[in-house]
DNA sequence: CGTATATCAGGTGCACTGAGATTT
DNA sequence: CAAATCTCAGTGGACCTGATATAC
């Protein structure tokens, strides 16, 4: 049961990326969005939420968290009085950074008894697949 | 990021699957003890808990749910005291033949994009990852 | 007007923890 | 005694829905 065998994993997957976070004391939500500002640069919520995949819902309580650690910073867009910019600080930077940092390890202990060519098929596989349902 | 692959196509699955499950008025957690209970034949509530993976806290609740719609009986162990023989009934087993007619179909939907040796090379790599940490 | 944004309240399935009572 | 089993209570993260107020 090949879908049984991808939960599975994925659950793994979940539990060895989640002590990791916990070790930097983040959750995946956390990271997802300190990596797309990194990435993209600041941007509304809304924009956030359709970058991540995370609900418009849990983009608000997560980044009430990011900003109480000061990681972002919320300001008003003066071009439309609807929308509050997300703003990337030096310490969310740097977060950001440790955050990755730990990821990757973590990623090697998942797929470890993985030879890279066979990562890479991996990856490809479920790629195709993600795309197929329009990740 | 390979892991983000993982639990994203992981969540593609579960979505395709919990619809089908719920097609079916049932959950994961139900299938995944019928299908045991079939395979393995009656077994005590700590037994299928370590089969199925599910917690033996779950278990209970989900055992109560399909004994209430006759698929299974729980009937106390003569030998040990301590134990409930979970049996399935006939009924049980028609809807776990059930379940697994939509399950089958849901797997064709989600790996759609993967030409069978594809299928069969992605259930390999994501079993030796499981593997690797004892699932 | 309809649409989009931010927020809040809540619900669900899943995995897990802790505790208690009983039996081996 | 320690260990296993069943049960119940509750926690927590991730995903999702609906409703509201506001601004475009």
């Amino acid at each position: 049961m090949p879908s049984w065998l991808l939960t599975q994993s994925a659950l793994q997957a979940q539990r060895i990326i989640a002590e990791t976070f916990a070790a930097g004391n983040a959750r995946g939500y956390h990271y997802r969005l300190l990596a797309t500002l990194a990435e993209y640069g600041p941007a509304s919520q809304a924009t956030l939420g359709r970058r991540t995949g995370i609900d418009r819902s849990d983009v608000v309580a997560a980044l009430n968290e990011l900003a109480d650690h000061g990681y972002v910073v919320r300001s008003p867009d003066p071009a439309d009085g609807r929308r509050n910019i997300i703003t990337l600080t030096a310490a969310g930077e740097q977060q950001c950074e440790r955050l990755r940092t730990l990821v990757l390890a973590a990623q090697d202990e998942l797929f470890a008894p993985l030879a890279p060519s066979e990562r890479d098929q991996l990856a490809a596989m479920l790629a195709k697949v993600l795309n197929h349902h329009q990740g």
